[in-house]
DNA sequence: CATGATATGTGTAACGTTTCACATTGAGAG
DNA sequence: CTCTCAATGTGAAACGTTACACATATCATG
């Protein structure tokens, strides 16, 4: 008996079935073909373990079924959240994810860039920061958090909308000395706009609002020396803390218990973001929740769009409030 | 001037370059080739913007230089780091990673299997919880933090050992009366041996240990519940906590400091898994940290191996206890 | 100067699909 | 009973590579 070492092939379905190549093609493409020959062909190909080989019908259509996902990395929490939604979503359309890291590194982006046109997948969503990315302009791309120019689709939160927001909030809940504090990134982004909305509120009202940023290459502890050098007799000299993410809002959250002012009876605190990990059920942090699935969803859309001669080059997703506890609701 | 819609092929830059098509392979496959003919081809390539496509490259070689990773998510910090790992030690060696998220449904596992074998990649990196998986015998599989049987690779980390080190750190810095919490998963894995090995040394020394194992669907709330009820007189019935990860540490961390024992003061805590994120410099919370990069490398390595004749079943690698500000040192 | 031996370029046959022109079949019309 | 048309199966060409057998050139050797 003659060993078979290769995976079976079209031509070995086509044999067993009794049948020409090309109806096993049709077949497997949904293409109309006679009842009893589809029959013999699935049973044919189910007896042998067929799976058709991706890679030549890549080569024959040129369509892969598979996008790219450019990320910075996946372990800050809202890339995370974000790559799950795209994987899953592009998932539930019969794509497959392939995933990118860049570290930040403009080079290293260029290189994916390079690396997944080279690997041929049928289109890039892209969380980048290199301001004029070399990409093939055949190559349908989604950015998001960044907008790149007419051609290229922009989708993010309403990171403006989100300042606003958090602002609002704190003064319905009687805030009236607000602070804003900001970590990192290393590249001017959408989230800048945070700090604008937040502090376009109270300079309407009239109202102080101290800001503070900071690289992170410093780490948190500045913003411990900060706070601690702003408490007089116990009390803060802030009664409204918004935060540029929720990661720092968890850090600040930490000093101050530590420090002495309860949260959120002396002083409220507002993060961004909308991070559910910190707690399972119930909020442990009041925040302005980004609808990252539907982030994630709108990219795939736009993306997978049949249609690309009028695609929006801006989508810009509401956000939303979810008190969690570091307010007085 | 007649104008080419496709992209560049070999034909196209033997053809700009005058050498024969077996000539410009071998040039971007590294074969010797004279100096001269080399550098035409290589002109004429970047004038061409020529790009391999690897879809042809893979239906003949049978090779694709890419693999595949199969987590139940990426918005666990811990599986985060892992699949940044994974990602980028694939990177470097030129693999490409395809990621698929199974949300630990044993159903999505095993068809995400069967996409990932229907397109062929070259390897298999599953962290699953599936006991029975069907998968292809050729296809190199290696299994992350579980163990399946001597033909498939498991890679982890040593999670009694890691138990027993939180043990012997808390019984240095002067623990009496020890705790030990544990939140979720929904399936027996290797972190279960995380308590055991905690027990163990207690147990050795004749003193007692308490244990509470929650699930997480009724999230940390009953943690609170059980915290506050042993606290007398603002002393906790505890000096050293060990939690079963750095998730649950910080949880508890809040809940502490909120009802009032000081930490390290009063209680020590030691958490597990090593995640750098809550403190980018220095640490909030001490941890027995697992090798999470040599994880990812370990796991890309046995995957890669060229000889897969006798492959280690499995590999346990060295944790190692990291201060981070909950203990006293 | 003939002769291997070595090195390096050439052309072609696969790889496993899809697609398309063509062959075959059967039904219905005149 | 022939003819046409639609429906549906068939086979071969192509997709862009790699690998291999072959052709050619270069060079040392007796």
């Amino acid at each position: 008996m003659k060993q078979k070492e290769h995976a079976p092939t079209m031509k070995d379905v086509a044999r067993e079935a009794g049948v020409a190549l090309g109806t096993v093609s049709k077949v497997f493409n949904s293409i109309p073909v006679g009842e009893d020959y589809r029959r013999r062909v699935e049973e044919a190909a189910r007896r042998l373990g067929y799976q058709v080989n991706s890679y030549a019908r890549g080569l024959k259509t040129n369509r892969t079924c598979s996008v790219a996902l450019i990320l910075p990395n996946v372990t800050d929490p809202f890339f995370a959240m974000l790559a799950q939604g795209v994987c899953s979503a592009l998932g539930q359309r019969g794509y497959r994810t392939i995933l990118s890291t860049t570290a930040y590194d403009p080079e290293a982006e260029q290189r994916c860039i390079q690396m997944v046109q080279q690997n041929k997948v049928d289109g890039i969503i892209g969380l980048t920061y290199t301001p004029d990315l070399d990409v093939d302009p055949r190559l349908p791309y989604v950015s998001i958090d960044r907008y790149f120019s007419p051609g290229v689709p922009c989708v993010s939160s309403d990171n403006f909308g989100g300042g606003q927001l958090a602002a609002e909030t704190l003064l319905k809940l009687g805030c009236a000395r607000p602070l804003f504090l900001r970590i990192g990134s290393k590249v001017p982004g959408e989230s800048d706009k945070r700090g604008n909305g937040f502090e376009s509120v109270f300079r309407q009202k009239r109202m102080d609002c101290v800001s503070l940023r900071l690289n992170d290459e410093e780490g948190y502890a500045p913003f411990r020396n900060f706070l601690s050098s702003h408490i007089e007799g116990g009390r803060l000299a802030f009664d409204g803390i918004f935060c540029v993410n929720d990661a720092l809002a968890i850090q600040i959250l930490t000093m101050l218990l530590e420090l002495g002012p309860r949260v959120p009876e002396d002083v409220q605190l507002i993060g961004f973001d909308g991070i559910r990990r910190f707690a399972r059920e119930g909020f442990y942090c009041s925040t302005i929740v980004q609808p990252v699935s539907r982030l994630a969803e709108t990219s795939v859309d736009l993306l997978l769009r049949e249609d690309r001669s009028n695609l929006p080059s801006l989508v810009c997703l509401p956000v939303s409030y979810a008190a969690g506890g570091t307010t007085r609701e």
